[in-house]
This record gives structure tokens, sequence and C-alpha cells, in this order.
DNA sequence: TGGAATCAAATTATCTATAATCTTTGGAGA
DNA sequence: TCTCCAAAGATTATAGATAATTTGATTCCA
């Protein structure tokens, strides 16, 4: 038998901390106190600071040296600059996956992308997204690459959770469904071009709101 | 005025370490004591621990929960890996960093290039090389990317040490010359699809030698 | 006799508690 | 109003305690 929780202690608190961070609950720029954070979960502030470290790999947490730790803000630049990098990372990962994708894993990418257009909240739409992709790009068997996608996507969840707290709408995904589709047909090089637009169309564009006032609005299709 | 060293005892120890692994100095699947390591440093294990979770951030160690720390093995597949991973990223790098390029940057570039030429040690080599990517790729202004790009030069470094211990010769980096000849007509894409291809030449294959036992050796390029 | 299983001791990672160092903040004085 | 100094707060580091894993020896069974 094993004790409660697999994980260490380190672990825990950085995972849920980057569910708040994430969520948007902790907003960007908020100071990450440890000792606070120490008291909140009943533990010292050692395992703390290992869960920022951690936090900080991520690209979640900024910290300067003898001056704290903060949630990491994000401009319209790092989003840009994150879409970039998710298109071209996981561009690579379908390309190498290609060769490995069965009938059966299309068709539970598919399953995911319908669980997306069914979902009634921007929560379970981002997990049936990130489902589609892990699904997609998983069996390319490079681990390197898949961990560095899944910190972008981290990230790109952010964004998608900033914009989209107010006013959310249900659309159907063309673009999961043309991938599949290309890559049903063996077309690889298309499915990665669309993957690759797909991805980088997460853009920070201005939206009018009812109130006249301009607000910033992310449209994230990935 | 600052205390002598502008670094935390974490980060001193990280980087100390780094260097070993990427040098060779610790070998793959060598284990990190933070008892040990922490005497040596003079400091105690709580820094030593920091520094654990930095090395693993950046791929050069491995950690399993209650087990300890272990320097990170490279499989063939991982080189390869790695390889596809720089290629991509600093394709993408490169191609946002063309319009900021300057006369006197590429200047720069070449200059590293030659003093690549002329270098008889793997170090300095390497030293030049590092320095000719990251000169022409860091104005693209993408932070997020460059420490992306950074880490798996790291990575790329220890398979050239790795390789090259014993036999080294010195040869003319035709590549780096014909990117920046590229970029000099404002040949973008020519300049993009080199540097991909130049970087992913780092290709793991068996050399015979002397003995006439077949050993293994990288070819590295990039 | 060989081998598997078990238990205890030692080693090591993990966490807590406490001290020291740096940054920041607030106020006193010029 | 600006500068300087002191106190408070937070981060960083140390030392010691706890818990888990590994190791080695012993015992039991085939």
């Amino acid at each position: 038998m094993r004790s409660p929780s697999e994980d260490t202690i380190a672990v825990r608190i950085s995972k849920a901390l980057a569910e708040r961070i994430i969520a948007g609950t902790l907003e960007p720029g908020t100071r990450l106190r440890q000792d606070h954070v120490a008291a909140e979960f009943g533990a010292s502030h050692v395992p703390v600071r290992e869960a920022f470290r951690r936090l900080e790999a991520q690209g979640l947490a900024v910290s300067e040296p003898r001056r704290g730790v903060r949630v990491a803000a994000f401009s319209k630049a790092e989003v840009r600059e994150v879409a970039e990098m998710r298109a071209a990372l996981e561009e690579l990962a379908l390309r190498h996956a290609a060769p490995n994708l069965t009938a059966a894993i299309l068709d539970a990418a598919e399953e995911a992308t319908r669980a997306g257009d069914k979902s009634r909240d921007v929560g379970s739409w981002e997990a049936a997204n990130r489902a589609f992709h892990r699904t997609l790009l998983a069996p390319c068997n490079m681990p390197r690459l898949m961990a560095a996608i899944d910190d972008l996507h981290a990230a790109s969840a952010r964004f998608l959770f900033a914009a989209w707290r107010s006013d959310w709408e249900t659309r159907t995904d063309h673009d999961h469904l043309a991938i599949l589709a290309a890559l049903r047909q063996g077309e690889v090089d298309h499915a990665c071009s669309i993957l690759a637009r797909h991805v980088r169309a997460v853009t920070p564009r201005p939206v009018p709101t009812a109130s006249g006032v301009t607000r910033r609005l992310f449209v994230v299709d990935g």
C-alpha cells in the first residue's frame, strides 16, 4: 500500500497553484508569499519554494532573487509568442505522430471534439480541446516535445480563461474536423498546415461590448 | 554595491552542476546526492534541492519522488528529438529576427563563425557556435522562445562533448556562412531552410576507428 | 546447497523549526 | 521636499527531526 497521495507536498502545491493561475483565480502580478502559501497548505516554506521553482519553469510565475515570486503577466506579445511556439512544435509533433495514428486514435480525437462542441462552460471546453490535441500528438513518442507542448497549452489556457470569463458561446470546431479528415486521407502535410494555422489563430483583438467600451477579447481557436 | 555574488546559492550550485553535466564530468545516470553536493559547496541541502529542480526543468537531470535525482541519460532517440525541436524553434526565431537584423549583427555572427573555425578544442568551438546562433536569433524579441532554445542548446552541447571527447578536428562551417549570405541578400526563407537542415544534422552514426572497433560517434553541425 | 522471502539497520530524501540577511517602508531631521 | 536611518516584513539559508527506500544479513523452504 502507498500513502494517500503519491506526489510530494511540493508537487501538490505547485499543481494547486497552477490550477488557480490558469483559471485566473490568481491574477497576473499577484505576489506569492511563501509563508502565506505554506500556512494555507499546512506545510513549511521549503516545499513551497520548490513548488515556486516548478511554476517558474512552466512559465506561470516569475521570480526575482531576494524579491519574491509573482504570477507571470502576459502581454499581447506573449500571447502571440506562445501561439507561434505551439504552432511550430505541434506541427512537428503531428508530423512524427502521423505514421503511428490508428483509426481508433482518430476516432478518440473526434470524440473529444464533439465533447467540446457540447460543453456549456469554458472549463470543460478547454479540457476537451486539450484532450483532442494530446490524443493526436502523443503517438509521436517524443516525451520532451510533449512536455514542452503541455506547458504551452497551460499558458494558452490562461488567455482563454481570461478572455472568456463572461461571455461564452459554443461553436463547432471545424478546424479539428478538417485535421481529422486530412489525416484519414493520408494528407499529412495538409493536416499539419491546418493545425499550425489553427493554433496560430489565438489572436488578441479588441471587441466592442454592450456598454460601448471596447474591451480586449481574445479569440482562441486552439 | 552588491555582494560578491549576485546569484543565490541555489542558482550558483545549479550553474556549476549544469557545466559538469554538459561537459560530461558528471556522466549520465550518476546519482546526485544532496548531502554530498551540499557538503562540497559548503552549503545546506535546501538550496541544493532548489538547484535540482532547476536542472530538472532544463532537462539535465531527472528526479523520482523519494528516490533521488540522477543525471539525465540521452539515447539516440533523444538526440534526434532535441535536434528536431531546435530546428523547429530556431527557424521560427530566425523568421522573426530577420526583419530586425542589421549589418552589424550579421558581421558579429560572421565573427563568431570565424572564431569557431580557429578554435583548437571542443569547448571554445561550442562557445563560438552558441554565440553565432544566439547573435542571429536574439533579435526576435521573444524571451520565452529564446529560453527554450538555450535549454536545447545545452542538451545539444552534451552530445557534442560526449562525441568529441577524444578526436577533434577543425572544419570551416560552410552552413553558417551560407545562412549569413542568404540573409544579406534578403532571402529569409532560404536562410531558414538552411538553418533547419543544419540544426537537424546532429545525427548519431557509427564511425570505424583505428582499432577496427566501430564506436559510436556523433556528427554535430549545429 | 541454492534461492526466495523477511526483517532490521543504515542511508537518503523530505519536511519542520529557527536563525540570519536582504528589501522595503515609514518617519525624523535638515 | 529630500535624505537618511531605523524598524518591520519577507526571502534565503541552517540545523535538526521524520519518513521512506535501499541494503545486507538471516531464516525458511525447495
